[in-house]
DNA sequence: TGCGTGCTCGACAGGTCGTAGTACTACGCT
DNA sequence: AGCGTAGTACTACGACCTGTCGAGCACGCA
């Protein structure tokens, strides 16, 4: 899949965080606090729309964007992603179900019991 | 904690899947497969020491190198730090049970069940 | 008809990674 | 005593990624 940079990630986040999909100039007000050129929000509102993480759509002579998934669901790649790169899958969830607190380890616990359920 | 490139991965793999520490050299010949100068096998595994994936110790002229955790526990902890990523865990927790084949949510049922009763 | 808004392209610097050459050192065999 | 070999440390370089922009082009409104 590959990994996000810095100001990759914010930018994810802050679209992740709004529920309307938002234009370039939209996502540098809401960074503000970097105080970047908006250029260089465009810049990589694009390289991440090409890498697949956001999708666009025109509004006028601007582009418009979303999230192309859920940030729950990148985080679910993510961590199925790193899965994969073992070889021995049941020692190593093994010690990630030991490296979960509690209360996550009952959330956990809560969703595969669903799924057993289905 | 940062990501491994393809070499260093490879690298990695050869020394995880060994139980003793290897010398530059027995690494190098055991990727056989690629060909490499013996300075690229060093540096990388000097990179690899450096960023804190090895451990080295001297034997004679030359160093020996060990993984300095387990593949199991890297691979936890990636997943740990994709998880720490989001701002809803639980929500991506249930994405990443529901993403899980049978047989490991198995598994993970059956290690959370241990944590349970600890 | 000119300013503001927005786009696309191209660029550059700093970092990482794969890959390796060079130069220096210590050790054993002849 | 001297040379070849194994091993080290240091340096390098090109490719690619990411943060960061500037230049230049297009379009619509005052």
């Amino acid at each position: 899949m590959k990994g996000l940079g810095e100001l990759e990630r914010s930018i994810m986040d802050i679209l992740w965080a709004q529920s309307a999909a938002l234009t370039a100039r939209e996502v540098g007000r809401l960074i503000a606090d970097r105080d970047l050129a908006p250029t260089t929000v465009m810049t990589v509102l694009d390289r991440l729309t090409r890498k697949g993480f956001l999708h666009r759509t025109r509004d006028g002579r601007a582009w418009r964007y979303a999230p192309a998934a859920s940030r729950d669901a990148y985080v679910a790649e993510l961590m199925l992603e790193a899965l994969d790169m073992t070889g021995d899958r049941s020692a190593a969830l093994t010690r990630f179900a030991q490296g979960v607190s509690g209360p996550e380890a009952e959330i956990l616990r809560r969703a595969l019991t669903e799924l057993e359920d289905e």
